[in-house]
DNA sequence: CTGAAAGCGCTTACAG
DNA sequence: CTGAAAGCGCTTACAG
């Protein structure tokens, strides 16, 4: 897993490599036109597979100062939380973070790569929710070390990646509700082909289990983190016959948008309905009443992806490609005892 | 208004100044220990006077393909919604961005502006909640564009700017109140020291006073922007002795800790009470009820701030050192007639 | 502590 | 379309 050093990963050395001069490839880098088109291949070819990066006059191990950080698109509402911890940390390293989005616009990955190539970097933090792995074989084609963010979760050894525990999250939320006297929970799932939305339904079994309660199949609802399908679901748990008391949400947002359906039937949190998120994000706080939630610690997760980038760089050891950062049950003002055990 | 171009600052055009011999320079810039202090003295002061920035082997008016984008902190609920913008737009121009948040820790802006010295940058977005001019100034003599992005609105017209019209946005904020057939409206202050804040209590004054309705000063109550302050500001509406029908909060973060002072003393949005605020951040449209609220367009700001970013770097002109951008009005489920009218 | 010399990585005319 | 030569901005030994 160290990184070839790619000390001389120069233009000469690819001149010679490729049997041209050294300008030549430099009009291949530099996209110049009169470059006959086979060797415009070539060069291109060597190029990418012996990683090479502009070094100007630096010299060979010097530090660029500069830390990439790849989402898919900024909309995420956990973006800010995680540029935030990225920052401070790269900050504390005396480098630079740059935010990019490579989104639905698929020209625009490679336009990222060739501007990443020609600006070098110390490094990449990459957020996936499904972040191609064909852009991560890409960037190690630029010999960049590469840090895997993953609040959802896919885990993925072939690079290292930084977690959270998804499970004992799901557990905690779970055991806190029957805590407060639950029996029905309502459940609303993620997007169900990512492993952090089945991690955290499993963690919502386990705990419906360790207290003896079965799993009423009618109770879990499927949604896909987003604030509309967690409206939809609470829509159709308190449709039911028999409706839950309290709710899960694997998302801050899906619980804000049950939230949303509860007031529309004019259902009050938490006195007739207690309602959990997962994330804690800030709008956890200020939303009304404030959401007891589980806390993902999404600026540590940052900060511990640019440490680890940092070892990758100096090639120390990485104790584990996979690390997990603890959640944290936040109890707001969104859980209570339910209704009827408040006269018991 | 034009930058220097700097063509020629180079190493051993400051070591000629200096009257050393390049090597000293080089010694000074890569903070090696060996150089008598006077000396470096010397050179520190030529090179921040001169604006010298690393070039390397890059021609003289190459682009370096990056773009800061400074935050006083990342915790400003608005940052990502800039981020997206200047990101978006920067990549259309194959550039990246550089956020960074230079906050409470003092020595940070140094240590930041000796790093952006070494990677060198295109040009600088600077947000400022009162940004130091310090900052400022010490960007200037690196001889980097700036514009300033300001959504709270301190007009400075030493440097381009661009903001929203929060005048407007107060105005069409509090008729939209009134044609709903509002008379007693609160209105929640932003920090008091920030243009923005007065411009939108003006817009509140100008709006009353086109209806022919006079100020109730007990209306007007103190915020700060944050939730917190809302929350207060709800509070003391409301245990007025003739609470108003409606609430204008200067943020929708303040408009948040309204409803929840509502919610706590069980007042219902909007069939007892109105509600708006102003952002429209992406958590007005997940609160519930959904807030209306007036849209300033932070993404659309950042945009614009890349463009002008580039016109500096191109010497075009700038039409104007102050662009304010259009406020919207956007109406969602927090604002209904007041009780008292719904029988008329 | 400082400079003359050599060298590195890259680009820019120029010539064919 | 390509290369030999010159040159630029910077750094790294080396010598004093």
């Amino acid at each position: 897993m160290a990184q070839t050093p790619s000390r001389s990963v120069t233009i000469s050395a690819i001149a010679a490599e490729a049997g041209v001069s050294a300008p030549t490839v430099s009009r291949v880098l530099n996209g110049r036109g009169d470059v006959a088109p086979e060797t415009r291949e070539r060069i291109e070819n060597l190029l990418r597979a012996r990683g090479y990066r502009r070094r100007g006059s630096r010299a060979a191990g010097e530090r660029v100062g500069l830390i990439d950080l790849v989402f898919n698109d900024l909309d995420s509402p956990w973006a800010v939380e995680i540029i935030r911890g990225v920052e401070d940390a790269a900050h504390d390293m005396g480098s630079s973070v740059a935010v990019s989005a490579v989104h639905r616009r698929a020209s625009s990955t490679r336009q990222w790569l060739a501007n990443v190539r020609s600006r070098a970097s110390d490094g990449a933090v990459l957020v996936t929710t499904g972040l191609g792995s064909d852009l991560r074989s890409e960037l190690e084609e630029l010999h960049i070390p590469v840090v895997v963010i993953d609040p959802v979760g896919l885990p993925d050894l072939a690079v290292p990646t930084v977690g959270c525990t998804n499970w004992a999250g799901g557990l905690s939320a779970t055991s806190h509700l029957i805590d407060l006297g639950h029996r029905r929970i309502g459940f609303v799932t993620g997007r169900p082909e990512l492993w952090c939305s089945r991690a955290r339904l499993d963690g919502y079994r386990a705990g419906l289990e360790t207290a003896g309660l079965d799993l009423d199949p009618d109770l879990v609802v499927p949604g896909n983190f987003d604030y509309e399908s967690g409206f939809r679901a609470g829509e159709q748990l308190f449709g039911l016959a028999e409706p839950p008391t309290a709710v899960f949400a694997a998302s801050d947002q899906m619980a804000l948008g049950v939230y949303e359906a509860l007031r529309q039937r004019g259902l009050r949190i938490p006195d007739d309905v207690s309602v959990v998120g997962f994330d804690d994000l800030p709008q956890a706080r200020w939303s009304s009443p404030p959401l007891t939630t589980v806390r993902q610690p999404l600026d540590d997760m940052g900060r511990l992806a640019v440490r680890t980038l940092r070892r990758l760089r100096d090639n120390e050891e990485i104790e584990s490609p996979r690390v997990e950062l603890a959640t944290e049950l936040i109890v707001r003002d969104s859980t209570a005892p339910p209704p009827a055990a408040a006269g018991d």
